[in-house]
DNA sequence: GAGGAGTGATGGTCAGACCACTAATCAATA
DNA sequence: TATTGATTAGTGGTCTGACCATCACTCCTC
């Protein structure tokens, strides 16, 4: 006699898997509107208090979006926006900000990989203007770190492939969110802006003449100053 | 005259962002409980109801873990369960599979690199158990596939790089979601899982030996000898 | 001292209410 | 006719108060 175990998970958890499973059996998809909680809660016969919370952990993590008036929604894509959860979730670790650096250098050289051999004109544009930007802005933090953060992003975006751009949006997020002030007092001295400056100008080139290995071995440069810095300015 | 927004945002998002800054600021940490509901219901000045949205979204992203009759806890880690949140979102983009398997190659040849650098006596222990498995486990799917996932687990566990481990945990759930009976038909072949055990035993023995760079060779050859497999049965 | 009954606090769920917002309709106005 | 304005119905957002099952703890009994 083998008893199973009546029942078990919360209402909620139920209602997410199911919308899991029509999104996964195509009965639904991006973009579409999903039942209204009124109408669910009639199909499901479960309380509206449920389906909200199974909707607010859905829009958490950025599957769904509820606009007030007119409804729910399954999103169009996941990259524009929300990256928190997974930054979030890092806050338990004990030694984030080394595993971080870690992964977003072996995520970041294949990322320049990638671009390297797909970039397209508006994306080779897109580099060039951040670069530009970052010449420019010795002095103003708020620009630099901007200026910089916007060149690794188009790097990502420009590698083609979202699940990566994605990764890499995340742990740059999560990153700003540990080391934020170590990231601040890099960029004030002009000195290192400058040296930014030109290291982004030699991946760039790399990217635009389409030469992939050395686009790699100039972002392995970079990072490398980058996280001697960095470890300078958290031990000392 | 620029007006701002009065309002915006919703109150459960409001909670999470409190909990947040609580986490950041040192004020809760790892295994502490939080209030009761009923407390910050009181504390916070909001519903009950947003509360309970609020602990939801925390629940499913991993953050927090509630249990009838004790209370709500911050997790001890984030590696101990739900890798759903993830690949859940996975489900909104395209050509995932493409560019899972992209992303999984970037991730698991630095990942076995790392292994080779750091794996510790248990993890090769565990290595060697999966390998074995796999060698006799021919015919039995079940087995065959889990011996398989496991074997790629130890390694991501052996990479010493818990952030790393949770991105390659969640990627292969996601592909399983995706390519699931592409996965059950590539594993039904003897042959195919005689020369998926050679290859593990391989790269197992690169590890071993701390020949990191033999190690991400041999992995190399692996992935690519199943992104072959996996194209074939998808196009053919 | 050990075991058991009771008590209080907690999370899980529900029903019902009200508000703010949106879209769509239709009437009134210029 | 074309624009404006009011109305209405449906939606998400929030709150309240209630009930249940579970757990930890105390206290009482043997």
């Amino acid at each position: 006699m083998d008893f199973q175990p009546i029942k078990n998970g919360k209402v909620y958890e139920k209602v997410i898997r199911q919308i899991k499973n029509l999104i996964y059996e195509g009965e639904i998809g991006r973009g579409d509107k999903l039942p209204s909680e009124r109408k669910l809660k009639k199909q499901l016969g479960v309380s509206r208090a449920s389906i909200r919370e199974a909707f607010s952990a859905l829009e958490m993590i950025g599957l769904i979006k509820s606009r007030p008036g007119e409804g729910t929604f399954i999103k169009e894509s996941f990259d524009d926006n929300l990256v928190d959860p997974l930054s979030l979730v890092l806050l338990l670790n004990e030694n984030v900000e080394e595993e971080l650096l870690e992964l977003r250098r072996v995520l970041e050289v294949d990322c320049v990989r990638l671009a390297a051999e797909r970039a397209s004109e508006e994306g080779i544009k897109e580099m060039d203007k951040y670069i530009e930007q970052l010449f420019n802005s010795s002095g103003y933090e708020k620009t630099s770190i901007n200026s910089d953060k916007m060149f690794h992003y188009t790097i990502a975006k420009a590698s083609g492939n979202k699940v990566l751009e994605y990764m890499m949006r995340s742990i740059s997020e999560a990153m700003d969110f540990h080391i934020k002030n170590t990231r601040t007092k890099l960029v004030s001295k002009k000195e290192t802006m400058v040296k930014f400056a030109k290291q982004h100008k030699r991946i760039f080139e790399a990217i635009k003449n389409k030469n992939s290995k050395k686009a790699m071995e100039e972002m392995k440069k970079h990072l490398d100053y980058v996280e001697k810095l960095i470890n300078k300015e958290i031990e000392g």
